[in-house]
DNA sequence: ATTGGTGCGTACGGTAGCGTATGGAAAAAT
DNA sequence: ATTTTTCCATACGCTACCGTACGCACCAAT
């Protein structure tokens, strides 16, 4: 758990920020502490005060990041190849909805419970949705669908994935991964 | 925002647990706290340990009431009257994505992220979802699909209404109608 | 060798919140 | 009219944090 520094004798902002969003994926924006973080790197928060101004100074720096990632990801998610377009599509559905992507969707679903809390992170969650649609409604024109109809399976593909890691329902069920596939065709079938 | 109490002198659990409500949906369950809730009755935490053991007795009451009714109000939008099954799905659909349930929907979202990091809320989600999911299967099951494809129509629908309300683009589109129609009637048609 | 900046430790004051102990008023029971 | 019970106020100790002031070792440049 927590990251010695034996290996690398000084910290910078980066492991900071990167150590603060692995608290983030499992205890959401409130477990994030100064004094927390500093145990972890095993060093006393004098450190942290150096590289940051205050604890908003961090939280700034990480929705940042997070939302520059986000951007990146996207682009690579969705430019298919010419012809594989609905693989690409499927593709994205699989990833945001995988149980091997557990870190990653705690990581969506802490940003979007802080942004209904603060109006700066749900002004770029805004803005990473915004990318998001917008390149998958590209995918879907390519596929040959309307304008409106692309627009609205865009919304339907990340309403749904992000709904579905947000549902409590029995996944040990073996049908289940059956049911992942019926859903996803349904939402890029004709 | 202040409940006075000018009205009724004395306090009861029930009304420490409905108002406990009332900030976890704009606060979540980190700005429920005792001294808080206190101040906004204009009552000291002296009230608040008499009707409660500790905080957790509280948080354990919210989810109490929660579950239950949500279960009561699961089998109240699902029990529909014969031949009228589809327009009780698009009904359901409506009103768990709808603008004006503004605070059904956060109440929502908090306990789902309430859930995510306390393993005895987790369990009652599990309930709520099981019975929604199950009250929703049947009503696709007298649609005349098969149960398994009801099943997959089921979490689609929570899936889809929960996700939708956790998305962040720009509502304000005069098309946004129009889309939520479509992904509904693709969520339920043939 | 001296100097200055870098990265962190130490120590402190301050706030918010939990839970407890105890007292007291007012209503209800006897 | 007492006595009990109910409901709340007051006051306290305790912990977990935030942010600041300052000191100290180490490294690099001069």
């Amino acid at each position: 758990m927590n990251k010695e520094r034996s290996s690398r004798t000084q910290l910078d902002r980066n492991d900071w920020i990167e150590a603060a969003i692995d608290v983030l994926a499992d205890q959401g924006v409130a477990g994030l502490r100064v004094e927390v973080l500093a145990k972890n790197f095993g060093v006393t928060k004098g450190s942290f005060y150096w590289h940051f101004k205050d604890r908003q100074d961090l939280l700034d720096a990480v929705v940042e990041v997070w939302k520059e990632g986000r951007l990146r990801d996207i682009e690579k998610q969705t430019t298919a190849s010419p012809g594989k377009e609905l693989e690409q599509i499927h593709h994205v559905i699989d990833v945001y909805s995988a149980v091997r992507n557990r870190k990653g969707i705690s990581i969506e679903l802490a940003v979007r419970d802080w942004a209904r809390h603060d109006a700066k992170v749900n002004a770029v969650v805004e803005e990473v949705d915004s990318y998001r649609l917008e390149c998958t409604r590209k995918l879907f024109v390519t596929l040959g669908f309307p304008d409106d109809e692309a627009r609205a399976r865009s919304i339907l593909v990340f309403a749904y994935v992000f709904g579905h890691s947000l549902m409590a329902y029995d996944r040990s069920q073996p049908k289940v991964a059956e049911f992942k596939r019926w859903i996803a065709e349904r939402i890029t079938g004709r």
